[in-house]
DNA sequence: GCCAACGTTGGC
DNA sequence: GCCAACGTTGGC
């Protein structure tokens, strides 16, 4: 099983709406190295969920894999939010998983934070100028932030 | 195939 | 609101 993390505009799309929602197809990614990890992702893997562009910048809560890639429709629609002409239904150019809530943490683990520490500090979020949405997490640092957000 | 210009992201 | 970092576009 792998572990990801994914960014949102909590202004967008928040941890508090997919725990309203339940499950929410995670559309609308129109970067290619973001996809590929989209498209990697496995039935089940974790996915931390991380607030950015917001008052409470860090990592809020947990969410899994419920569905395994799929093409994005979103993209060929032109009064969708973000359409890209270049992917049709014949030939798909952008894909997305469905993605389960899991939990909201008790607290929000900020960036500052997450810099601070060590282990976390190499992660790809912690570093200056990343701004991929979608990455992916090693199982000793997902085992630290939810020891550090359980306590 | 290079690279300058441009638009977007996202922390501060 | 500012600006650095980065991806994408398009002229050549």
């Amino acid at each position: 099983m792998k572990y990801w993390l994914v960014k949102s505009e909590p202004d967008c799309f928040s941890i508090d709406k997919l725990k309203r929602e339940r499950t929410a197809s995670w559309d609308g990614v129109r970067n290619y190295q973001a996809r590929n990890f989209l498209m990697e992702m496995k039935k089940n893997d974790l996915v931390l969920f991380y607030h950015s562009n917001t008052k409470e910048i860090g990592i809020v809560g947990l969410a899994k894999v419920s569905k395994e890639f799929y093409p994005d429709h979103t993209a060929w629609d032109p009064k969708s939010e973000h359409p890209d002409p270049k992917s049709t239904p014949e030939k798909p150019r952008w894909f997305m998983p469905d993605i389960k809530f899991v939990k909201k943490y008790k607290r929000v683990l900020p960036l500052y934070e997450i810099k601070k520490d060590t282990l976390l500090g190499r992660m790809k979020i912690a570093q200056k100028g990343n701004r991929l949405s979608v990455t992916s997490v090693e199982k000793k640092e997902f085992d630290r932030i939810e020891k550090i957000l359980s306590t």
